[in-house]
DNA sequence: GCATTGTGATTGAACGTTCATTCAGTCGAT
DNA sequence: ATCGACTGAATGAACGTTCAATCACAATGC
């Protein structure tokens, strides 16, 4: 039974490596297979098709990185606090996991995302949503929505793992200039 | 002459709405060519393959995304007009023309974009970077890289107008929050 | 004016490849 | 002996690309 978990796991985690590098039509079914180290017919017990594939990641995409963000959470810190270790705890785990980085950036603006998809539960947004939502309530950041929040720090440390992804060479000296986009987030979002 | 890039341009089009809509693989040349009113056969006369098309839609992309923007520029204004006016007009380009949109939020984050493809000359980073060295130079906003500069906030305005499209319903009482972004951004790169 | 030829765009059926999916048979554990 | 996971060759559909044939039209010759 955990063997079976493992499998899956393996299948998932070599679909997103490939993914990752050569996009979602760029990795045939038979090519994730070879690299889990199973047979092409081996995928179809655990999932329906491709698509119930691609959706499976991007579930366990969104656990990955709610498990990371919130497990560092420390609600007993001040909300600033808080809100510089959610931004270092999410910027750490895309660049820890960059395959996850990748598939999530082309996932999010792919046909993929459609509105069902979007409107299932997701446990990262929601976590994503109250932690933003406590700030308010503390009184510590302006009472913007929410969701726009979440969505707007979510997208900003995407945007930056990226950009320190792509012009790793030309911005190696002044990756500070990266951080300091933090500091303008929080400055903006903050309670004079 | 004339008919030959009307012809080209029809293509571009029609295909831009469809990967739009079903994405990169979703939209066959023979989809693309019966939406364009020709033979599959004639889309190879003006593109050497289908790779070869979809960096000719990007090209033609980054074009009129630069045209719309720097039209509309008027060097005599203070700096800080002048931001609010690049936000404005890029936010409006993309909602008049949501397909340019859909599809270059996928590009970018597709394996398409190598690279190769980003250290090409780029007509409209090239602007965004001029215009964002302008303001540094006038000593209006702070002496942050260029380019990260317009990365942020052209990655600000991009997941905005996203936002804007995927929430409609449930935002649409309070557009108002993501127009704030624009200030809390401005506030965040000005000189006090 | 009219016929002929040349040129280059256009067509769409046909080709060959790729790939998701299936399934008959094998394996291994209970 | 049973059952379910696993295999991988086989299947067939989808799709990018080609190309022989057609067409539109301009240039040339009579």
């Amino acid at each position: 039974m955990d063997n079976l978990l493992d499998k899956k796991n393996c299948i998932i985690n070599s679909a997103l490596c490939l993914i990752q590098e050569h996009g979602f039509h760029g990795c045939p079914v038979s090519m994730v297979a070879k690299n889990a180290g199973v047979a092409a017919g081996t995928i179809y017990t655990y999932f329906e098709n491709k698509d119930d594939l691609i959706l499976g990641i991007y579930e366990y995409v969104l656990d990955e990185i709610k498990n990371y963000v919130s497990e560092r959470d420390d609600t007993s810190l001040s909300f600033k606090d808080r809100f510089y270790n959610y931004w270092k705890n999410l910027t750490d785990f895309y660049e820890l996991n960059p395959s996850i980085h990748g598939f999530y950036d082309q996932f999010m603006n792919s046909p993929f995302n459609s509105e069902e998809i979007q409107n299932r539960p997701n446990a990262w947004h929601d976590y994503a949503y109250s932690f933003f939502n406590e700030g308010i309530k503390r009184g510590e950041i302006k009472a913007l929505n929410p969701i726009v929040l979440s969505i707007l720090v979510n997208t900003n440390v995407n945007s930056i793992v990226r950009i320190k992804k792509n012009f790793k060479n030309k911005l190696a000296r002044n990756n500070m200039e990266l951080d300091e986009i933090s500091h303008l987030i929080w400055d903006g979002i903050k309670v004079d």
